[in-house]
DNA sequence: CCGCATCCCTATAGATACTG
DNA sequence: CAGTATCTATAGGGATGCGG
């Protein structure tokens, strides 16, 4: 069932197979910028993703190493998501799609402040997230 | 039917809502690198999409004003698809999501090469591309 | 409560055959 | 050549159940 089997060798189909969805990669937003770490913090999110999806994406991202599940430290019953190396590295990519989006589609202003500040010292963002989500 | 609803004011989404699947970057990526522009050059890419995906992914890039269709020099027959600036500056996405896969995933020998060469000036191979899509 | 799993139903993706 | 038509499979939404 969760074969993923490849279409090609080509390393963008191979990526698009691991994140090419329409969910993936909100979810790794949620952890990378909105200190989102639970399953119900993903639920929660404002696209309103339906639990079984929301399962089955994190299951999935688990597999591929960009996540991984850990204790949580307020509740035995509580599971704590957390982005991998290989998770976090993701956030380039991400710099660019809220770069484009920045020039082409309709963005809230709050929203476009943050993309242009992060952009002005782009690495030094890149260093400031992985670091916070390091330490956490 | 091509409602496209967004799901929310979040860039990243509103990006996934129209690049976000499995096929559409694959076809940007055809019209970007490999000199390919009519329908029968995208159904033989390794892939091998569908027809009715191709036909409707096209037609969703379309509308998105990613790409536009003009006649084929060689043919009346034939329709050319040609990135618009839009459509072209996905490459700045494209190329760091090359770049985690050659970090994270298994890349043929050639095309590994080909990306670390892009990498070592970025900007240049942007522009270089850029250029030659425009001249065409 | 929390993190799912399951069921049911609909919508979209996708494979294949065929057409203007 | 550039698509439709048709059919089937999978993704996805929404409610609910259930063990820890």
């Amino acid at each position: 069932m969760e074969t993923t089997k490849k279409r090609s060798d080509c390393p963008l189909s191979c990526s698009l197979d691991i994140f090419g969805d329409k969910w993936s990669l909100l979810i790794i937003r949620d952890l990378l910028f909105l200190k989102k770490s639970t399953y119900n913090d993903f639920l929660k999110s404002a696209e309103s993703i339906a639990t079984n999806i929301l399962a089955s994406r994190l299951k999935a991202l688990e597999e591929n190493g960009l996540i991984e599940k850990l204790e949580h430290p307020d509740s035995k019953a509580k599971i704590l998501y957390r982005l991998t190396q290989k998770g976090i590295d993701l956030l380039p990519i991400l710099m660019e799609v809220y770069s484009w989006a920045d020039k082409y589609l309709t963005i809230p202003a709050d929203i476009k402040a943050t993309i242009e500040e992060a952009k002005k010292d782009r690495d030094k963002f890149i260093s400031q997230v992985t670091t916070e989500l390091n330490i956490k």
